[in-house]
DNA sequence: CGCTCCCTTGACTCGACTCAAAGCAGGTGG
DNA sequence: CCACCTGCTTTGAGTCGAGTCAAGGGAGCG
C-alpha cells in the first residue's frame, strides 16, 4: 500500500484498491535529482507532470528579467509539480529540488486518460488543485497585507505543519534554503529577511543552531502567522458517489 | 448554440454538441443581481458553484480581522465563480456584483457527476483552472515586485484584454469600481491609488472622463504591466483522444 | 436640505530596499 | 595542510515608496 506518496489523492477520500493501482501505472519513469538540480526550466516545453515521492522542491518564476525570483510554492512529498503549466506550451515554473529528491514521471496524456478511466481520482485531483489555489490566494493576501515577520514566521509555520504531517516533526526545522530563497518566498529581500530572523531571535520566538531553526515558542509563532484556518471536507457524498471501479480496459 | 457564457469550456477545444447540451443541464437554477449584491458570503455553507452569464463579480477576502480586503479575482463572463472553496466546508470567497449579473447555479454533485459523464469537458475545466493558479501566481509575483504604477497599470490592461475577448472593447474603460476595490485588487491603500492614478494621467497614459477612463496609450500601458506572455495549447491530442461522447445513461 | 459615499490633497512617518563592506564557512586544488 | 575561491550571512548608513491621519470638496440621493 502506498502511504505517503499519494496523500493529495488521499485527503478527500479513501482510494480504492483498483485506484491505487491505476495511480501507480500512471508513472512512465522514476527519476533522481541532487540537491539545487533543476527538474523543469521555464521556457521548456511541456509534457509531464511529477509526483514527489520524497525531498522537497521549490517552484519559482523569474521576475524582472531574471534580477529576481519569487518562490511560489514549497513542495513536499505528495505533491503534484508541474500541474499549473499543463495548459501551456511552455512550463512557466521553475522546478528545484532542495534536497535530494526523487519523482515519478507522469506524462500527460496519462494523466488525461485518468479522466476518463478514474473520475473519483480525477476529482480528488481537481479538489486538490482548489486548495492550491486558495492557499495562493491567502498567499497574495499575506503578502500584500502582512510585515516582514509575519512573512517569515508564515514560513516557518506551513514548514512546521507540513512535517508535522509526515510526524517527521520537532521544534526544529533544518530548512535547506538560503536566506535569499526565504526572501523570494516572502516577497522580501535577504538582507531583510537576515535582520526579521534577528528581531524573532531577540523576541524569542526561534533560535538557529548553525543551518538549524529551533522554534522556541510555536504558538506565538503561529499567532503572528496568522493563517486563515480553513476546514476540508471529508469523503462527501457528492464525491463518494462517483463511480468507484475506475474503468480498466484495453 | 451557447457562445459567451461557455468560453471557460471553449478555450482548449470545441465541445461537442451532447457535451454543450450537458453544460446547458447543469445548471439547477438561474439567479440575477443588483450592483453590490453579494452571490456569497465567506463563512457561508458550500453547496453549489456559479457560472457567470453577464455581468462583473470581484471575488474576494477579509484580511486583517475585516478591517482590510482583498480582491482576488474579477470575475467576467464565462467565469466559474466559487470553484477554489469546493473542497472546504465554508467558503473562503466573498462573491460580490460589480454590475447587475446573471449567474446559473450548479449544485456541486452536478459538477461531480460531470466527472463521470462528460470527462472531456472536466478535464476542460480541469485545464482551466491550472490557468486561473497561473494567473495567480503571476499576480502574486506583481504584488512583491513592482511598482504601484504598475499594479494599476496591470489591472487596467487585465480588464482591457478581458473585454477585447468580447469585442466589447474600445480604449475607454467604465471601471464599475471605487478607487478604495481598485486598491484592495493592487495590495495598495485607496488614497495612494488616487495619487497613481494621477500620475498615470499626467503621464498622458490614460485620462478620466467622470468615472469612465480612457486609455490614452495602450502600448506604453502593456509594457508598464508587463504581464508574461504564454501561450496557451489549442486541441492537445492527449486531451482531444478523451472519449467525445459523454455517458447521458439514466 | 442634509446625508453618505467617494475622490482629492497635504503633511508626516516608517518599513523595507539599496548600496556597500566585512566576516564566515565549505570546498577545491596546489 | 594551507591558500584561495565562491557563496552565504551579518551589519551599517542612507533613501524612498507607500501608508497613515486628517481635512476639505463633489456628486448623487432620499
Amino acid at each position: 500500500m502506498e502511504h505517503v506518496p499519494v496523500q493529495r489523492f488521499c485527503e478527500f477520500m479513501t482510494p480504492s484498491t483498483i485506484e491505487l493501482q491505476f495511480l501507480d501505472e500512471l508513472k512512465s519513469d522514476q527519476r533522481e535529482y541532487r540537491r539545487k538540480e533543476v527538474i523543469t526550466r521555464e521556457g521548456e516545453k511541456v509534457a509531464n507532470v511529477f509526483l514527489l515521492r520524497s525531498g522537497w522542491v521549490t517552484s519559482s518564476f523569474a521576475v524582472d528579467s531574471g534580477k529576481r525570483n519569487q518562490l511560489v510554492k514549497l513542495h513536499f512529498p505528495g505533491d503534484v509539480l508541474g500541474l499549473p503549466s499543463i495548459a501551456l506550451t511552455k512550463t512557466a515554473e521553475t522546478l528545484i529540488a532542495a534536497t535530494p529528491t526523487k519523482v515519478d514521471v507522469i506524462p500527460i496524456e496519462r494523466l488525461a486518460s485518468m479522466f476518463e478511466r478514474a473520475p473519483r481520482l480525477a476529482f480528488t485531483l481537481f479538489l486538490s488543485t482548489q486548495q492550491e489555489r486558495l492557499m495562493l490566494m491567502d498567499h497574495l493576501a499575506a503578502v500584500s497585507h502582512t510585515s516582514a515577520q509575519q512573512r517569515v514566521a508564515a514560513l516557518l509555520m506551513y514548514v512546521h505543519r507540513r512535517l508535522k504531517l509526515f510526524g517527521e516533526c520537532s521544534d526544529v526545522l533544518d530548512l535547506p534554503m538560503s536566506q535569499q530563497q526565504i526572501a523570494d518566498a516572502a516577497g522580501l529581500t535577504s538582507v531583510h529577511v537576515n535582520r526579521t530572523l534577528g528581531e524573532l531571535k531577540r523576541a524569542d520566538l526561534i533560535c538557529t543552531e548553525g543551518k538549524v531553526i529551533r522554534l522556541l515558542d510555536i504558538d506565538r509563532l503561529e499567532e503572528l502567522a496568522a493563517f486563515p484556518d480553513r476546514a476540508s471536507v471529508r469523503n462527501p457524498w457528492w464525491l463518494t458517489s462517483i463511480g468507484q471501479q475506475p474503468f480498466m480496459g484495453d
